[in-house]
DNA sequence: CAAATAAGAAACTTCAAGTATCTTATTTGG
DNA sequence: CCAAATAAGATACTTGAAGTTTCTTATTTG
């Protein structure tokens, strides 16, 4: 018997970018419907239709290869920071975000990584392009105009504390935060140290 | 030719809680030296100068004996939480026992887990009784007896603030806190919260 | 001291990583 | 347009580790 898939193959045999990306997309379905520790080779060469040696032409090992199709999808900083009109709802609205985007798949993904490659760290796969956060240094920015916050409260720390508080919390819990857990971030840890008294 | 530990094991064959002491011991030697991810059964049995079948006997798998192995060394709960005299300085001191204890170990052994145990979350190792902060309760309660903090300040959250953002920074970077960054977790964060004004 | 129990040795099965080889579709350059 | 180069896909293979099985033998226990 001869599937119309397997009959796409015969016909069109995909090369080049196609055929990576739809490697590497073949590469989250797996990490999501089976995490890291059941994904093969195999699996992924299956699902997408192709074989291991075409694999092991691009990436070194699995690692490699997991660690190519979840760069692709880390951080996107959004052009558009939303703006609530006030700090509270802004950060709200960033920690509700980190709740997104399938994080349980990359954290599953990620430690799996760490302990397969012992000497890195987790914040190497994590923030791959260094820990910044622009998106919060513009809300903060915003909040001083607005004379909510001033200057001086602008501090390094005060531009990640609220995200190392939620994640944090997801990579213990491997769970998305509830509203209350977000609130108590920012209403009991964060405004009170960045609004003016 | 035969080594002392091989004439060892024919005269004296260990069996019961001294074997298992001996196991758990090499899993744990295993983990320090080569980590999580090139620790296997055999390395184990060999170490431990016993067999394979030996360790399936007592473990379902190799998840549960290195459970198993870092179970017993969790968290030590002093009995004698040292006193400063100041809140400051006693939670310094408790950041800085974070550093101690072999944590880079343990780390690289949860996320082994974790990825492997799919369902299982990191609290799940991280707190296997339940997260509780005694000794926080404890350098608090002093706290409010000198006059540092005022009685309502100690909230659940302010019994975790300091451990969660060193327990982030240990988790992401896989190293020992600075001084700089545990001065920084307590003076910056935590005791312009706790501190009365 | 005999029977029961558990340790230890070693061979085996299974599965996945990674490698090698071969055929064939597609591209490319003359 | 065709020949050569390139890369895809199939398949068989090697290696290493998890987990199993079987057998022998040391130690305990009654």
């Amino acid at each position: 018997m001869s599937t119309s898939q397997e009959q796409d193959q015969l016909k069109n045999r995909r090369r080049g970018k196609e055929l990576e990306a739809a490697i590497l997309q073949a590469v989250r379905e797996e990490l999501t419907e089976r995490g890291y520790s059941n994904l093969t080779m195999d699996s992924v060469a299956e699902r997408a239709g192709t074989s291991k040696a075409v694999l092991y032409r691009r990436w070194a090992n699995r690692a490699e290869l997991v660690l190519g199709a979840i760069r692709e999808r880390v951080p996107l900083p959004l052009e558009e920071v939303p703006d609530n009109g006030n700090l509270r709802d802004d950060v709200c609205g960033v920690l509700r975000a980190m709740n997104q985007n399938n994080i349980q798949v990359m954290l599953n993904a990620f430690y799996g990584l760490v302990a397969e490659m012992g000497d890195m760290p987790l914040a190497s796969f994590i923030f791959p392009h260094g820990r910044q956060n622009r998106t919060m240094s513009i809300l903060l920015e915003r909040a001083v105009e607005r004379g909510e916050v001033s200057a001086e409260a602008v501090t390094p720390r005060m531009l990640t504390l609220p995200s190392d508080l939620a994640r944090h919390e997801l990579m213990l819990y491997n769970a998305p935060m509830s509203e209350e857990t977000i609130a108590n971030i920012v209403d009991e840890v964060y405004l009170p140290l960045v609004l003016k008294r």
